[in-house]
DNA sequence: CGAAATATGTCAACATGGCTGACATAAATA
DNA sequence: TATTTATGTCAGCCATGTTGACATATTTCG
């Protein structure tokens, strides 16, 4: 996947409508185009395994997220996909259906249905995540020590101001809920 | 667009099936999730806009390499955005009717449709990079000077390593196409 | 207690943007 | 001339997003 034989797209630039400067200043297209290039092949990876299981990717993004929170409220889910709940019904029910998630009462609150993966959703989440970490394993063993910091903080700072904190906190407690003990 | 809200997705994490080393190295959780909500937020920015006149996503990657790239052919672009022809028709005819895209006979190649982005074209395309660009500035202005140039590493690292050369060639070529002169 | 709010699920319909397969045309090339 | 190439187009399917309406169980509040 994700080769980009630009073939011969040489010197046909002829009859260019070039207009400098119809913004301010000039776009930095080096991090906009990489940016697409680069989420693009990272998602490639599960996507090819998935498509075996007749997944896509919106399975992949809930299962996912289940995975790394467990006992998620379906509520969650909503908030952190920003779909519609008929859209993350369909896919939820498949996952359910096919024993990849089980939800359970919620024990304080029994209209709730919190979320977990199963051992064999887990299997599979697993799966998908270390053949995105072997990219990224890939990526910072070519770049030096300093690199996993830095694509961090890069990251970061991409993410709307208001929702940053949010997402750190999700991150860093996600990282506690998965491992009760250590 | 893009703040979390995971409202109380405290301790609920009774049942947990977890598992750990289904396979080797623990996952990097933290670059997995903050590329799923930098990009999220990164593309979010450009839909907005988009959604006045009707476009959407696909538009918008069309309209961008023709713009960034101007005389490209229907099958560098097809090698590019890796979609079918019949896709890449149903955007492409609506960005043609509609005047922001035109194509030119090929000289040489009278087979050929060449690919420019109209003035109103070049307007679109080039607020949607320049939205894109405020975000990515932002983020540089938060992180110091070195900020640009990791990402970049980054980024290119993170593509697959046979396109690599082809994508920053291709980035390269794009730059000096829009500025013949300069 | 009863009313209202909350968490979830479901039905139906529709839009976007991928896909496959088949076929058509014009122009270049062997 | 025969074939290959670049492009377009018709028809239909699928995945995944949307809106709107409504149903159910449970919790919470006045």
């Amino acid at each position: 996947m994700a080769d980009i034989n630009i073939s011969s797209l040489a010197d046909r630039t002829a009859a260019s409508h070039a207009d400098p400067r119809t913004d301010s200043a000039e776009p930095m297209w080096d991090i906009i185009e990489l940016l697409f290039f680069a989420y693009r092949d990272f998602v490639s990876d599960p996507d090819d395994v998935l498509a075996k299981f007749g997944f896509g990717r919106a399975h992949h993004r809930v299962l996912h997220f289940v995975n790394r929170h467990p006992g998620m409220m379906v509520a969650d889910l909503l908030d952190v996909l920003k779909i519609t709940k008929q859209s993350l019904g369909r896919v939820l029910k498949q996952l359910i259906d096919q024993g990849y998630v089980e939800q359970k009462e919620g024990e304080n609150d029994r209209r709730q249905r919190l979320l977990f993966v199963t051992p064999k959703g887990e299997q599979l989440a697993m799966k998908l995540a270390g053949l995105q970490t072997e990219r990224i394993a890939r990526a910072f063993a070519d770049l030096g020590p300093q690199a996993h910091d830095a694509a961090r903080r890069f990251l970061v700072a991409m993410i709307d101001a208001e929702g940053r904190d949010g997402v750190q906190k999700f991150i860093a407690r996600a990282d506690r809920a998965r491992r009760p003990r250590t």
